[in-house]
DNA sequence: CGCCGAGTTGAACTGAATCAAGAAACGTGG
DNA sequence: CCACGTTTCTTGATTCAGTTCAACTCGGCG
């Protein structure tokens, strides 16, 4: 079971002495959270962040119509959060569950203004991670402009080799954007294509 | 005709006193385009960020079968800018070219830094541009996943009425992911139901 | 052993794309 | 100010990718 330390994470990421760790590490409490809980609920105020130690998270939307969108999968050493809800304190349109057993870092936003104080390098650090999910959500959007069902499987498989493995195919497909049987279908045709 | 000052703008957006303005517009020039030109084109890497003060600018790319799909469209005190490319010093996936004849101030990395160095709310303030520029994308991915090409037009005629107004319809039609055939009979229904 | 959820398969249906052709609007130069 | 070519918009006929709904298979687990 793959499984990251969040302390030696933020060691290798942001130049960090111990001390300064330790003091922070008062901010935020390690979490374990088990297969179908809950760290947001839509409606809800987002008031954390959420480093994945180990597990899989999924955040979705559920739309009028009652359907599950999933908008992204967050595997071990990822931060996951409604960073609109905390930041512009909305109340959140996303909900974030475990697909399995997962143990998180809880962060809260007075982690993020001593870090920020006492290591200005991690504005850094943090504007880079989210200049990343900029490009990350841009090359979802031509994606889901441009690339069929296939396509984007394909895409998918290969971007994320891991988590296709670990997720029901529903989701993956909720996470494509097609039904599950479009999925279904997909596969078998690349299968047969491969058979040749 | 829509115009807006940038100076202004900045002097309204972060407390800033004139001298330092003054200053930082060392670091930036005002730019006249016209109808038709480029301020990115793709394979470029991107050195600029371009605040529109009157005018209107797409943001697009081309994919493998050769169709335009825009990204956003920047009129008047809009930021526009590939800041991944910037940030990253890739080259550009996208084209970035004038609708109407525009006029820009042109910012460099060196205009941010020294803002950043003398004013630091800025940092607050580029933070703000950045996640309500993350706000729109996610909004934007879970209207593709689940909108019907007439919900997204709905939507983008709510959200930018004046943009609705000045660009042609094949424009629209491309940033809602559709073809402009199906946008003109989108409309031609929309009509017919108005009628009763 | 039997149930249950996940995945598969089939058939009918549908929203939107494609291709093609015509109408309207627009700006540019004579 | 009109005439012309270009671009934009509309309309129709056809096709296609993906959805929907329903029935069936399979593997795991109490």
């Amino acid at each position: 079971m793959n499984s990251f330390n969040f302390k030696t994470y933020l060691t290798s990421n942001i130049a960090l002495d111990n001390d300064s760790i330790d003091d922070l590490m008062l901010h935020c409490k390690q979490q374990q959270i088990y297969k179908g809980d809950f760290l947001l609920r839509q409606g809800e105020k987002c008031k954390h962040s959420f480093f994945v130690e180990s597990g899989l998270l999924k955040q979705y939307t559920i739309d009028e119509k009652g359907k599950e969108h999933i908008i992204q999968f967050a595997p071990e050493k990822w931060f996951i959060s409604d960073r609109e809800s905390v930041y512009f304190d909305n109340p959140s349109n996303y909900f974030i569950q475990a697909i399995e057993d997962t143990k998180v870092f809880v962060l809260d936003e007075l982690f993020f203004q001593e870090l920020s104080l006492s290591h200005p390098n991690f504005l850094d650090y943090n504007n880079r991670l989210l200049h990343n999910h900029i490009r990350h959500l841009q090359k979802r959007i031509t994606q889901l402009l441009s690339a069929t069902a296939e396509q984007r499987y394909l895409d998918f498989i290969q971007v994320y080799p891991d988590i296709s493995l670990r997720v029901p195919q529903t989701m993956i497909a909720s996470y494509l954007g097609i039904t599950p049987e479009s999925l279904s279908r997909v596969r078998k045709e690349l299968a047969q294509q491969f058979q040749k």
